[in-house]
DNA sequence: TTTAATAGTGATAACGTTATCAATGATGTG
DNA sequence: CACATCATTGATAACGTTATCACTATTAAA
């Protein structure tokens, strides 16, 4: 059994290729005569247009690609999650080129990862997204490509993104509304631009709020749990002790957990404790974490749109391109009497 | 600037496009001055040629698909990355399906999924894998695929998993040399094949201790830190709480350690708990829980390694196909000194 | 009624590769 | 020297689509 054609249909239905393709496209211009005998020949053939012919004649993939280099899963499969449901209403396929930032051959890795993929476009994310040689590197094989949460202040490209120094400040707000005046913060990795947004909101309502800045409450962490607990084993060994920690993400958040556990420090009774990004853990540990849910879904979804709609020469200016974070309130945090 | 061809480096050479196909192809019977004159074009010019083109030609996309439903995230990026390695090995490239085994049109999206995708071949993970009507329908349209661990005891289709009875065995052993005699076992959701494996596993290794099963001691989880909270809250309830349980994955077994939390229980001095699977959560939780590890990368390298095999028609039978598991051995487990 | 516009159709040429096959020249054999 | 063998090359035809353009048949406009 070999593969069926345009041409096999075109003969069985006794009309021309032309129209076959016409049909399978819905054209306009074809009478109802000739697409029900070419709808008919399609079916009793079982026909199947070679997608790859289509794109070579086309000069169109229908291919994404999502060039990554992350290690949280979590994050990345929702974005993955995201990207996919608009690819499904736009008919497009979406592959993935994970790479390593860190590797010492890694342009020249990515460049024979899109040479080699033939795809329309490129989806990046954090921390590609926000290095300019990532993106020199696309305009220079001319691949449009959308940014999925940049941190750059003003990307050039198409993006879409979440208000992470808004929800940053809430959740500080927050916890200065539960009473709580000794707030620490731990931060981010400061090669991503997330950490200082979210360190930003986090300083701007304590000024707001006339709450002076304590230079012992404030910790550089790197994102991960290791480093989570260092910055807790610290804060929680000070004198004046922080009746609530901020950790920039759920990991370190985990890791204060941890180490509150150890020192017999009740949660949150005694200390207060909030997260960021609402990771799958931070429902997996007790008390369960009050942290910020990130709609990466809808911002993955939004940014393909966007691609997508660049590649077909549309305007996407009315796509919505900032997203509101919503706070999580769990177990970890509760009302702090001073005394 | 257009798009350089074959037929533009032929012309700047000064020799046919059969030659130059044959030196980037590396065939052989092509001089060496016409190499040189040829690469030298190709420099100058920039070319890259079109794996489209190439493709269409061939009959062969090189795209190979991941197909899955799968709500984990961790477990499914090693699978990713494992594919991805071998594929970068091959010069294949990875195209991601994502789909919900759930969804009332399940066969009708993989089908259309795998339409539109032109993909030279499948790779299948749990459930999808195990799942008849899935092969079935990959059957219907001749597309080759290889098993990611799958539990059917002789699968038809070339596959790689690990040993997870084996696994689940050594876990029971090392329980029962720490001390624990009333060991509980929480298994994961009974229509995945894993579930039984490990719970058979558990099985022999009391078995083979003259270890009396105590019925009281079984719970049906679901792989869900949900399923695993009322599991865990029925065991520790009991008059005669068991020395150790045994969570047929960390989601469950985090959600034992959060119980026992709630009910004062220390771990792992008054209870020891392990889990399965070395997810991250296993190492953001206190105390860090003793688990199995699966080399899901190479498990799912070599799945790919084989499949790639196939569809070069070499002969695939020395890959490798059962994976050891390796036990992790952290704090939520210790010595039990029965009274 | 005549002319102009439009709807419907099909040959044919692309898209950028690789494979077939024939042609050429070089080398070796009897 | 005649002939077979082999390495090297290039014209040309595929792969399965879609677009161009020309051609009819039909309808609308004058």
């Amino acid at each position: 059994m070999t593969k069926i054609t345009i041409k096999d249909v075109a003969l069985r239905a006794g009309v021309s290729v032309k129209t076959v393709s016409r049909v399978i496209n819905n054209e306009v211009n074809v009478r109802a005569e000739m697409q029900e005998k070419v709808k008919k020949a399609v079916n009793e053939l079982g026909f199947r247009r070679n997608p790859l012919a289509r794109a070579l004649r086309n000069q169109q993939t229908s291919i994404l690609s999502l060039l990554y280099s992350n290690p949280n899963p979590g994050y990345i499969l929702e974005v993955q999650n995201g990207i996919q449901a608009q690819c499904d209403l736009d008919n497009y396929n979406l592959q993935i080129l994970p790479c390593d930032h860190n590797d010492e051959h890694f342009f020249e890795k990515i460049e024979s990862l899109l040479q080699r993929s033939s795809t329309d476009g490129v989806l990046l994310i954090e921390p590609l997204c926000d290095m300019p040689e990532v993106i020199d590197l696309l305009d220079k094989y001319k691949l449009p490509y959308a940014l999925i949460s940049p941190t750059t202040s003003e990307p050039k490209a198409p993006f879409a993104r979440s208000n992470d120094e808004q929800a940053s400040y809430q959740m500080t707000e927050y916890l200065i509304s539960q009473g709580h005046k000794d707030i620490a913060f731990i931060m981010g990795d400061p090669s991503h631009g997330d950490s200082h947004q979210r360190l930003k909101g986090y300083q701007n309502a304590l000024a707001e709020n006339n709450i002076a800045v304590d230079d012992t409450f404030f910790e550089q962490g790197y994102f991960t749990f290791e480093s989570g607990e260092i910055s807790a084993r610290r804060l929680l060994s000070l004198k004046n002790r922080p009746s609530a920690i901020f950790a920039s993400n759920d990991y370190m958040a985990a890791a204060v957990l941890k180490v509150a556990a150890q020192k017999q420090i009740k949660v949150p009774q005694e200390l207060s404790i909030v997260g960021y990004d609402d990771t799958p853990v931070s429902k997996q540990i007790w008390p369960a974490l009050t942290t910020v849910r990130q709609p990466i879904r809808d911002i993955a979804s939004h940014a393909t749109k966007k691609l997508i709609a660049q590649l077909n020469k549309c305007s996407f200016d009315e796509v919505k391109t900032l997203f509101e974070c919503q706070l999580v309130v769990r177990e970890s945090t509760s009302i702090w009497a001073s005394d």
